[in-house]
RNA sequence: GCCCCCGUAGCCCAACCGGCAGAGGCAACGGACUCAAAACCCGUCCAGUGUGGGUUCGACUCCCACCGGGGGCACCA
């Protein structure tokens, strides 16, 4: 990479030196002059004048960094950089913009990275930021620097912990559909108004009895279901955070099921919303389907069947999306850790049976275990990667309830436990999956939908007439599927459901890094949440921050977390007050878990609206004015949120599915006017780089490879390969914001970053390439400013809309103008970018060679450049003799009569093939602009004397004649 | 295996509702400047839109199939 401070050059060129200390002066202005703090209604941060705030106001955010301590490469600041154009773009025409940036600073590394050093995680944390910001700073980003938050200052996670009650506190009212108080459930059960499951009076019920009944509707609970458990990390992980592969999505450790106790969020119950909801909001198609995969609503029906087996009458319930097949369902098959099998299996083998059915084993008792057993020590991997169906008989029998036959019972490893009820009836001629246990096992199929005519596949998912289905005979699949319905329900056999493949969100880890949890614990091992007033709970100080990991292949390991290490901690006297039952000073136990890292991301938009208010973790007037429903503008069904919230699209599921969950429970609770957190989402795209590899497969620095003829490339004279992929320091191929900024200045590195391509997609780095950013604001600057005297080079005279030369130019500047501000509006930043070189261009030619550029468009490109290059603007501006910063506007108007041409060349084409052009006025009318086009002698010689069967006029655009 | 997105000049990318394939940058080449080189300045070259069909007066744009690249889901009943 070259400088362009070698040699000599003119002393008041554009020179990194210069954007250097241009950069540094006005950043400086800025922090002193706050020019980007925005004001609040209500609260500290309210206009000092009293003003009132302006109605036009827009929230912008970027999604939540965490602080690595590893230094920034080129790519991370592309969607910061994307932001602050469009802020800063937003901010010039009048709003009130609202773009800062926090820190989600919990989790994992910086708790390894103490580990390892011995130093306290909130250290490393903390140098982390200064370091992170000093980079982002240089930048230039145009953040409100009072609104900064971090995730692990006591103060915001005070906040989160309050959240967390709040949840706690309340439970899903199913026939609202809405999270309400929990002491209003314990209202109605006390007058009466609602029942017990099994119908004894309230009062009648011990305290105990009252409070399971209410503990167990609350949207957090304990639970003792299975969880993740991640012995390398000694902590349990949510269904989010392990990958398809069965291992940590962090550290890539395997994970295990294993029952334990532990806090579950009930996202569940929004399910629906969650789903619905992605209707209203204006965010990549991409991600909604995610998340609709992932919340994965079916709709479907639950069917019993009766078990006929000598030792036990029971009913198995399955789950299917096809309830209309019921007829050609020969056999059942159970997950093999379904509760039922165990008690459903005969004590022999019935007579004649197939050997393949029983596995080889004595006895079905025996057959389960043996199969219970390899399938436990199969792997997630193992699984998929071998889709042969296996399985053994239990020996039992069931009744379809439409057929009234008997069919047998199965367990097989391809029937998961945790979806459904953990058993499906089985209907080869309509599944697949079926078919090919059918096959394996030799079990009877009987087709329920007749195939279309040729059909030659085996199972047949597609539409078509029911056939051997008796009374559904002939009717099509939707049809069946109602009819069926209503007769399972009439016949007591099974109901219509909804089946979601979401499950409860497991939100504890056994971690040192995270919120401590505002509950205790009586010695009888109940759970007490702290009242408001006790918080915040402060993380204590340890001596060892690291839960006891293990080896990551021992499953039977039992979590150990570090906060347990701190008796003084754990150990408490409490009055915890009339909220629980005024029971006065009390010994009680600390819940040693903490929170998941994407707690704090879940709702840092909202302390951004009023970061420093102690009462509340935000005002409502706040939350209202930055980020309620505003239906005149978004249409009726606007949920509210930020206004432009960007980020990659890693976090489709995990951080952006929280996240909305809470703040609906907030929503319903009363807390925030929002539906939703985020009105639209735009994911960046990635700056990848190519990385390069010798003969031995190691990486070699990206920077001193020389790229041959016909695409080969070299290192130091030897042949590399090339890979494309992430930038990364590992891969010796990791480019600095701070170097590009040293070479070529801040401006330069967001003007190139955000003219290689739209916002959206992934593109490479070519540090070769800056160079053409860096001479556009060089040749910008020269317009504008004597490279050798550095003086104005700026004519006063005003342009003459009657000078034919005069008005060329006041036509390219007002088309720049109008196209600019529409493609910073519309984040096309790229064409943005394009449209000020062309119009720079035209001016160096223009009044290259002359005494110097009109004002008025030298004003109009620094005011347009601003928002992408603000450094040079402001300084350029400031020496066209404005005092005021640029930040707030203002921002040019295009104006209509500048727009227009008087004449219009319209390519004239002949059966779609261009061969000739005609000027004719712009007011010239289809007739007019027809008979021109006719008129040219090139085309009336093409037609000859044929008459044209058609001549299209396209106003504006061309003519096509054709023949 | 299923679903989604993307293939335009040597490279990164424009082309708005189907209407002249080129806005911008890099590279290359030529010129100018220079004792010379770099930087800077001026100019030039370059594709018929991944492939094959279809619809249309007209297709980068719409439809179908295929190829290549990226991503998501993956025994979810």
């Amino acid at each position: 990479m070259s400088s362009t401070d070698d040699g000599d050059v003119p002393p008041h060129r554009y020179t990194a030196t210069l954007a250097g200390a241009i950069e540094r002066r006005w950043q400086h202005r800025w922090t002193e002059q706050g020019t980007f703090h925005a004001p609040n209604p209500v609260g500290s941060l309210r206009p000092a004048d009293g003003a009132a705030v302006p109605e036009d106001k827009l929230f912008v955010q970027d999604m939540f960094p965490y602080p690595s301590g590893t230094g920034l490469h080129v790519g991370h600041p592309l969607g910061y950089i994307g932001t602050d154009v469009f802020a800063r773009y937003q901010r010039m025409v009048g709003r009130n913009v609202l773009h800062t940036m926090g820190f989600d600073a919990f989790g994992l590394p910086a708790e390894q990275c103490a580990a390892e050093t011995g130093t306290h995680p909130r250290s490393t944390t903390e140098a982390n930021i200064g370091f992170f910001l000093a980079q982002i700073r240089r930048l230039g980003l145009g953040h409100d620097e009072r609104r900064r938050v971090c995730t692990t200052d006591v103060e915001y996670y005070r906040w989160t912990q309050w959240i967390f009650l709040q949840i706690y506190n309340a439970w899903y009212d199913t026939e609202a559909r809405r999270a309400r108080p929990i002491i209003e459930l314990e209202n109605e059960y006390a007058r009466g108004t609602r029942s017990t499951s099994d119908g004894r009076l309230w009062g009648e019920l011990t305290g105990d009895e009252q409070r399971k009944i209410i503990d167990s509707q609350r949207l957090v609970y304990l639970s003792e279901a299975p969880v993740n458990w991640c012995p390398g990390l000694g902590t349990v992980l949510a269904n989010e955070e392990v990958t398809a592969e069965g291992r940590s999505d962090r550290g890539n450790f395997p994970v295990f099921r294993r029952n334990l106790r532990q806090w579950m969020m009930r996202i569940t119950a929004y399910a629906d919303r969650l789903l619905d909801d992605l209707d209203r909001l204006d965010w990549p198609e991409k991600v909604k389907t995610m998340q609709r995969n992932w919340i994965g609503r079916s709709h479907g029906a639950r069917i019993r069947f009766p078990i006929d087996s000598p030792s036990t009458a029971t009913n198995v319930e399955v789950f299917t999306t096809r309830p209309d097949t019921v007829f050609g369902a020969t056999y059942l098959v159970l997950a093999p850790e379904h509760p039922l099998v165990t008690g459903i299996a005969a004590t022999q083998w019935p007579p004649g049976i197939y050997s393949r059915w029983t596995g080889g084993a004595a006895t079905p008792a025996e057959a389960i275990a043996q199969y219970r057993r390899a399938a436990a020590q199969r792997s997630e991997l193992e699984r998929q990667e071998s889709r042969d169906k296996t399985g053994v008989f239990t020996g039992a029998y069931a009744t379809n309830p439409a057929t009234g036959q008997q069919i047998p019972v199965f367990i097989a490893d391809y029937v998961l436990m945790s979806y459904g009820t953990g058993a499906i009836m089985a209907v080869p001629g309509q599944d697949q999956r079926d078919w090919d246990f059918a096959e394996a096992f030799e079990l009877q199929i009987v087709r329920t939908v007749a195939p279309p005519e040729g059909f030659e596949g085996q199972a047949y998912t597609g539409e078509g007439p029911a056939i051997n289905s008796s009374f559904l005979d002939g009717l099509g699949v939707d049809e069946a599927k109602k009819v069926i319905t209503a007769w399972l329900e009439a016949n007591g056999a099974g109901a219509g459901t909804v089946q979601y493949k979401l499950r409860d969100w497991l939100f504890a880890r056994q971690r040192y890094w995270g919120e401590p949890f505002p509950i205790v614990y009586s010695p009888d091992g109940r759970p007490h949440p702290l009242p408001e007033s006790m918080l915040p709970v402060e993380l204590p100080d340890v001596a060892d921050y690291s839960p006891t990991t293990f080896e990551p292949d021992d499953a039977d390991s039992e979590p150990a977390p570090p906060l347990a290490k701190a008796t003084d901690w754990v150990q408490v006297q409490l009055d915890l007050g009339p909220a629980d039952g005024n029971r006065g000073l009390q010994t009680y136990r600390r819940d040693t878990n903490v929170m998941p890292q994407w707690a704090g991301s879940c709702w840092y938009q909202l302390r951004y609206i009023d970061p420093r208010n102690s009462e509340a973790m935000c005002d409502p007037v706040n939350e209202r004015y930055w980020m309620g429903p505003r239906p005149q503008l978004h249409g009726p069904d606007d949920p509210g949120g930020v206004d432009l919230y960007v980020g990659g699209v890693e976090h489709a599921v995990l951080h952006l599915l929280y996240s909305r969950f809470w703040h609906k429970v907030l929503y319903d609770l009363g807390h925030v006017s929002s539906e939703e957190p985020y009105r639209r989402l735009y994911n960046q795209g990635y700056i990848q780089a190519y990385a390069y590899t010798d003969a031995r497969g190691v990486y070699v620095p990206a920077e001193e490879i020389v790229e041959e003829p016909e695409g080969r490339y070299t290192w130091r004279g030897q042949q590399v390969r090339r890979e494309y992929g992430k930038m990364g320091k590992s891969l010796r191929n990791s480019v600095s914001p701070d170097e590009m900024s040293d070479a070529y200045g801040a401006d330069t590195l967001r003007v190139y970053e955000m003219s290689m391509g739209p916002l959206d997609v992934s593109r490479p780095w070519a540090t070769k390439d800056v160079v053409g950013a860096h001479r556009f604001l060089q040749r910008l600057w020269r317009n504008l400013v004597d490279e050798n005297t550095g003086e104005l080079r700026v004519v006063n005279t005003p342009l003459d809309p009657d000078g034919q030369s005069d008005l060329t130019t006041l036509r390219a500047l007002h088309r720049t103008i109008a196209g600019v501000r529409d493609d910073y509006a519309a984040l096309r930043l790229n064409t943005a970018i394009a449209k000020l070189i062309e119009l720079n261009n035209y001016v160096t030619k223009r009044y290259g060679s002359s005494p110097g550029t009109p004002r008025a468009v030298a004003e109009a490109l620094v005011l347009l450049l601003a928002p992408v290059a603000p450094h040079i603007a402001e300084e350029l501006w400031s020496r066209l003799g404005y005092d005021q910063s640029l930040a707030h506007g203002p921002m040019p108007q295009a104006q209509e009569r500048y727009l227009v041409e008087d004449t219009v060349e319209y390519p004239i084409q002949i059966n779609g093939k261009v061969r000739s052009r005609v000027v004719v006025p712009t007011s010239a009318g289809p007739d007019e602009v027809r008979a021109a086009a006719l008129a040219q002698v090139r085309i009336a010689t093409l037609v000859d004397d044929e008459e044209p069967r058609k001549v299209i006029v396209v106003p504006g655009r061309l003519v096509n004649v054709v023949l």
